[in-house]
DNA sequence: TAGATTGTTAATCGATTAACAATC
DNA sequence: TAGATTGTTAATCGATTAACAATC
């Protein structure tokens, strides 16, 4: 792997573009071309090959990409045939929803474990899976070798979660609790906060007076 | 308000920055400083204070910000303090989180619909809503005088809910299913792929040995 | 060869950061 | 006045776009 510094669009956008690569190779065709992927993926031609050009060459001049092989390439690139265990931390609407989409699993995030700290929560089947004590977290994770915690808590409790996801020696946090986390710099931390796409809309909306 | 053109990275911050003032506010502190905002956020002061620029001069050179003032001009600015209907499309595990998420209503973003096209789902209740039919779509709407609609439908059936909606007159989709939708121009459209988050995350993780 | 499309370079655009005069 | 912090400008950094030689 190429060590030039990636920007990080790039890797958000080769996840689209995968995405529309899968459609494409389930569909029977062959071959496609940067101007075809950017239409589909509103990004544009040029966009798309300098992305490509990040990790290595991966089509031929004057015909395009094969399919089947740049899906390939950028599978291995972001890791996707790789398995990653997911442990979700909040059992509530949020955290059952996540844990029921399907489209994790799909993208080879298997949530092997679900915690919450309500006792009339703990034991519960969720989807299958039993939501397990948030006092048992070091112990479970260490067993299923959790890679990623996705931490679905309210944000009152959201750091001091964080903390004990740390201290267990996870190394990489999605965090969907309204808060900035703050962790130590070797662990991958993911703030994402659903209402901001909201007001980005509806502040979008009030400048061209919608 | 200006027309300098706003890099939405600002907007998003400011989104942050009012999330922390509002519980400044609250916990009573009178003053706060950029570098004090820049700490808890993860940004730094003078990205804080260029983000405010774009706006206008909020603070007091060799004081720093009245909190007070600075979250009322802040949340005029993203327009928290107004009221945004909102309808879910979709009344599946995510739809029905993001409907009992109250952080959408504490930011000024009220559901008042949500819509499917099952009929053992239509009818019943979730969250004290009934399941409305995706049928009634633009009569409930009109009436509801619904401003933006969340798609969480499944990616095959994504883009025929998005065009009815456009066809509704709805100006705004935040869109959760993994496809990029197509709509006319004038629409805001804003597509939030949860995977995405993860892969970026595995990616890092890849690409940092972890 | 003519037409198509890649990979790559250079030009452009835009956002972040550093620095500092203005101000309390 | 000395210390602190803003608002703003200029410098830097980084990402996007345009253009085109290389190639099939």
């Amino acid at each position: 792997m190429k060590t030039a510094k990636i920007p990080e669009v790039t890797i958000m956008r080769l996840t689209t573009y995968s995405r529309y690569l899968l459609q494409l190779k389930e569909s029977g065709k062959k071959i496609t071309s940067s101007r075809e992927i950017a239409e589909i993926t509103g990004s544009t031609s040029a966009q798309v090959r300098k992305d490509f050009a990040y990790f290595g060459e991966f089509g031929v001049r004057g015909v395009g990409y094969d399919v089947d092989k740049l899906y390939e390439a950028i599978s291995n690139i972001i890791g996707l045939h790789r398995n990653w265990q997911v442990a979700i931390i909040g059992a509530g609407h949020l955290g059952g929803a996540l844990l029921a989409y399907s489209g994790f699993g799909d993208r080879g995030f298997h949530t092997a474990a679900i915690f919450d700290a309500d006792p009339s929560k703990v034991g519960t089947e969720i989807d299958g899976l039993k939501v397990a004590d948030i006092t048992d977290f070091e112990k479970i994770t260490a067993k299923e070798k959790i890679d990623i915690a996705v931490i679905v808590v309210p944000a009152d409790k959201a750091q001091k979660v964080g903390d004990m996801v740390v201290a267990s020696g996870i190394k990489a946090i999605l965090n969907f609790a309204p808060v900035v986390l703050s962790a130590p710099t070797d662990v991958e931390v993911r703030n994402v906060d659903l209402s901001t796409y909201l007001e980005i809309l509806s502040y979008n909306m009030l400048v061209k007076g919608l």
